[in-house]
RNA sequence: GCCGAUGUAGCUCAGAGGUAGAGCACUUCCUUGGUAAGGAAGAGGUCAGGGGUUCAAUUCCCCUCAUCGGCUCCA
């Protein structure tokens, strides 16, 4: 007798071995047919792997991460029997699930695998799916193993048995393809229903680009066509909100080759939207105690080696920049921290001056490799809304504490509604990466878990991702399309303070080292704007658009009336513009419109007479008629209830 | 930096070994209009750059550069 609980409690009994399929089918037909894998004891199993003791049993389907990444592990085995069959000999490394679909790394050889080849891989992979194979698993020793894939020739399967143990060694088989494999597996290749590979990519052995690059076949599968097709309208929406693709649309900004790659170019629209952002966040810093500071674009060497950055990162950066006469080095910027600590260090400091917060939205300037320059999100010259905090050990939580107010207050003011906060410690099996004492570290740590709870803030936690001189907190945004993105972030240093000798005197009379903290609540500008652009494909809070409103003449006749409500309407602190061209109002409705001007003022005879205009609201159409005074007051409502004053 | 794809008008793209095409945008003219594209004409190009094959190259080949998709990296 077996006993199988549920995940509602409820226990089911059994005689004998049963597979999780069975406890589906005692349950109910139609969770038969969509359950995929199963959680057993915490553990996910194939259906039909027998289980012998009385377990905990959860049913995957679709809807669950585990069935969703059990489908797409069997595709990619799916995927390597098609293209097996189509370029026998083909030396098959790693295939797993991925976020969105799965991948497998291949050694084609000689042969060349291009796009082109995809469609009939595809359609392979339906013809197999539709055989019906199951995926049958098997526990082979390891010399078994070895010589299998000896014959095969597969030197990235021998070098991957190298590391597991015998007895812990599976294979899986469906159709004519046998592939090592831990597992779990669908039942059958029938419930793949729908197959799109996506692309194709270089990708190194192990991810290391001394090692042999292989290519990697992306794709994705569906138990359902109809899933497919959604999912590819879904990236058709994404595109559309390609920041790069509305940064030029909208006006906002340009790169040049002449300038350089990844070098950002700010149009006039993405400089106001830009200034006001960095308007935004003066003013609610002043109001958090932060002292305004500024600092050049260059610094001697040396203040880097005094930091420590020259030894990390001085062979991948910008190489130094050297006088003509004297010798002397100088480095672009990277950090604005090095810079104020020794502002820090300028004037003497008592216990009762901490905390000292010093602000600047520097520019900075980091070498990255030329195929990682993307748009605006990864930039080779950005500027970030830098701050260091330096204050006494006993202070760190509140400033913590306060940092994420602020944060949080930027947050809503821009509608990001869905984040996490991602903790990010110390590998704890690999420690010596990192520097500063265990006794920082603990304490950091600890400060940034208790904060983060405090605030209720919803947290992951990550090992291993931490800075090399302190662990972080990062503030991870999902835009509407549910792609994750880092913005803020918050970081605690016991590093730096120590390498510059920084030191306050204490109540005792004696010299005692601050704690800094970086953070940045935008990160930097130009991802910020990027994020933002997707964030709301275009269509920014009234507060921060460029243009708020166009007025739109029904006719020539009536431009001069424009001029009339757009000098009215500057009183009135709102921005905007008239569209006095030769256009019928039908298509200046339809630019402003395209050009995601969020009102639309248009004026004709009836408007001029009445001293009124008819207002529009993009993407939602007429509102009536209103006075140039009633307008303002409706713009200005707006804004105020979404910029809420920080205090 | 590495692998792959791409590069034609300001933008989106078509094209083919024999002097370069469309739509939108732009300029001028006609039209003076009522809530998502009025009409006509015009201007706009070293087909990314360099080399080669050919009687002839924007088209085929090689190199370089840039962009895109990944890998790796990200203080």
């Amino acid at each position: 007798m077996i006993k199988i609980t549920l995940p509602d409690g409820s226990v089911r009994e059994f005689d004998g071995a049963v597979t999780s399929m069975d406890v589906a089918t005692s349950i109910s037909e139609g969770l038969a047919r969509n359950v995929l894998a199963a959680k057993v004891n915490g553990e996910i199993w194939d259906l039909m792997r027998p289980i012998n003791e009385d377990s905990t049993l959860s049913l995957l389907t679709w809807n669950d991460d585990g069935g969703k990444s059990t489908m797409w592990h069997s595709s990619a085995h799916l995927m390597a029997e098609a293209l097996e069959f189509y370029y026998p000999g083909i030396k098959l490394a790693i295939g797993p699930p991925i976020e969105n679909g799965f991948y497998y790394d291949i050694d084609f050889g000689d042969y060349e695998f291009t796009e082109k080849d995809l469609k009939k891989v595809e359609d392979k992979m339906l013809d197999l799916a539709r055989q019906k194979n199951d995926f049958i698993r098997q526990e082979i020793s390891k010399a078994d193993a070895i010589k299998y894939f000896t014959e095969k020739d597969d030197q990235y399967k021998l070098e991957l048995l190298e590391d597991l143990e015998d007895g812990n060694i599976t294979f899986y088989t469906q159709g004519n393809f046998t592939d090592l494999c831990r597992g779990p597996h669908i039942p059958n290749t029938g419930y793949i229903k729908a197959v799109k590979l996506m692309s194709i990519a270089g990708a190194y052995w192990r991810g290391d680009e001394k090692r042999q690059q292989l290519t990697r076949v992306y794709g994705i599968t569906f138990p359902k066509a109809k899933e497919l097709t959604e999912y590819l309208e879904m990236l058709e929406e994404a595109k559309k909100r390609d920041h790069r693709k509305l940064g030029k649309e909208l006006g906002l900004f340009t790169f040049s080759q002449k300038v350089g790659m990844g070098l950002p170019l700010w149009l006039p629209k993405g400089t106001a939207v830009r200034d006001r952002l960095i308007d935004f966040m003066k003013e609610a810093q002043v109001k958090t105690g932060y002292l305004p500071v500024a600092t050049p674009h260059i610094a001697l060497k040396d203040l880097y080696v005094c930091s420590g950055h020259y030894e990390k990162y001085g062979e991948d950066s910008f190489q130094s920049i050297k006088t003509p006469h004297e010798g002397e080095e100088f480095l672009l910027k990277p950090m604005n921290c090095p810079h104020h600590c020794e502002i820090f260090k300028a004037e003497p400091k008592s216990y009762k001056d901490l905390p000292v917060r010093f602000a600047e939205f520097g520019t900075v300037y980091r070498y990255e490799q030329s195929g990682e320059l993307h748009g605006l999100t990864r930039v080779r010259g950005f500027t970030q809304d830098d701050a260091h905090i330096f204050c006494r050990p006993d202070q760190v939580e509140e400033e913590f504490k306060k940092v994420i107010d602020l944060v949080l207050y930027v947050f809503n003011a821009l509608d990001f509604e869905n984040f996490t906060a991602q903790v990010s410690l110390r590998d704890p099996y690999n420690k010596s990466k990192y520097i500063g004492s265990e006794e920082n570290w603990e304490k950091a740590e600890a400060a940034i878990i208790k904060a983060t709870s405090e605030k209720g803030l919803p947290t992951v936690v990550e090992y291993g991702e931490a800075a090399f001189y302190g662990p972080k907190l990062d503030f991870m945004v999902k835009d509407a399309l549910g792609r994750s993105w880092q913005l803020g972030t918050i970081q605690v240093d016991y590093n730096l303070p120590e390498r510059f000798e920084l030191e306050y005197t204490g109540s005792d009379n004696q010299k005692h080292r601050p704690v800094m903290i970086h953070r940045a609540p935008f990160g930097s500008l130009e991802r910020f704007i990027a994020v933002l652009i997707e964030h709301t494909s275009g269509k920014f809070p009234l507060w921060l658009n460029p243009e708020q409103f166009a007025i739109l003449p029904i006719s020539e006749k009536y431009n001069d009336y424009a001029a009339e409500v757009l000098n009215l309407l500057k009183n009135y602190d709102i921005r905007g513009l008239i569209d006095e061209r030769n256009e019928k109002i039908g298509k200046k409705i339809r630019d402003a419109e395209l050009n995601k001007i969020p009102y639309m003022l248009i004026v004709g005879e009836s408007e001029a007479n009445e001293k009124k205009v008819a207002v529009r609201r993009q993407g939602e159409g007429d509102l009536g008629v209103f006075s140039v005074a009633e307008f303002a007051e409706i713009v200005n409502k707006e804004i105020e209830e979404k910029l809420i004053k920080f205090n």
